[in-house]
DNA sequence: GTTTATGCAAATTCTTTGCAATACT
DNA sequence: AGTATTGCAAAGAATTTGCATAAAC
């Protein structure tokens, strides 16, 4: 869509989303900038980013708002092929690399499909007896 | 879990859920029941009835909380079985009647998953020309 | 007669808006 | 220089909390 402008505040932003695969509440992202960015600037700027396919959302049970940088997925429909995973231990959230078909609905047109699982991530699984 | 008094709230409340497999937005229900019922109840009431396995609740893409009656599901872990659709065009939610199988994803364990699909409903669909 | 439910006002949390000041090309 | 970006304060929307009153068992 629009032209991004490499700003030092895109800088900054871009720079938390080292990991490709780890998502990052919007929260936390403002609370984690606040000395350098003002969050207005903070929320303005993902949302953009959304926009460009630059990085993908998705909220979780909580009503948390969650952002990850788009590796696999293209621009018009980003974050609609993979689903999200939730640790119900630790709360870390992630993108999982793996693809979910969109079930075929009778008498309706599905072109969007979303997916959040929870359950134990792998560090959390070695921590508990299981 | 805890016992539900039959008061005049609740009957008002579950009286606006008579189709089974449509959702409401709780700030839909705290519209529509302004006159009968406070807010405060309203959203107190939906929570104790979502622990008691009443009706359980999702967010939609846009953060919208949903609520729709427990038909299928059991009180441990409802919602988590069926799928959600909503509407691009009217904006409508409802409780699809299949099963979406829980994927197994290496090295974690996953307990919840929960899909929410968008697309045209079969209102929609017959309204446009395709 | 207790215990639980309700209403009201106010607080909280997350996010957005309007606008003036600033940074980018 | 001219346009897009940023910061700040304030507004907005959804939900929750504390507490006194009212209803249910």
């Amino acid at each position: 869509m629009g032209i991004i402008r490499k700003t030092q505040s895109i800088t900054i932003l871009l720079n938390e989303f080292a990991d490709d695969t780890v998502a990052i509440a919007a929260t936390e992202l403002a609370k984690r900038l606040k000395t350098q960015l003002n969050k207005t600037t903070i929320y303005r700027l993902l949302s953009k980013l959304e926009d460009d396919g630059i990085v993908h959302s998705f909220l979780d049970r909580n009503g948390t708002k969650w952002y990850a940088k788009c590796t696999g997925c293209t621009t018009a429909k980003h974050a609609d092929i993979h689903p999200h995973f939730q640790c119900t231990d630790c709360g870390k959230v992630d993108c999982l690399s793996i693809e979910i078909p969109i079930p075929n609905i009778p008498n309706r047109k599905v072109t969007i499909s979303q997916m959040l699982l929870q359950g134990k991530c792998e560090h959390c699984l070695a921590q508990s007896s299981d």
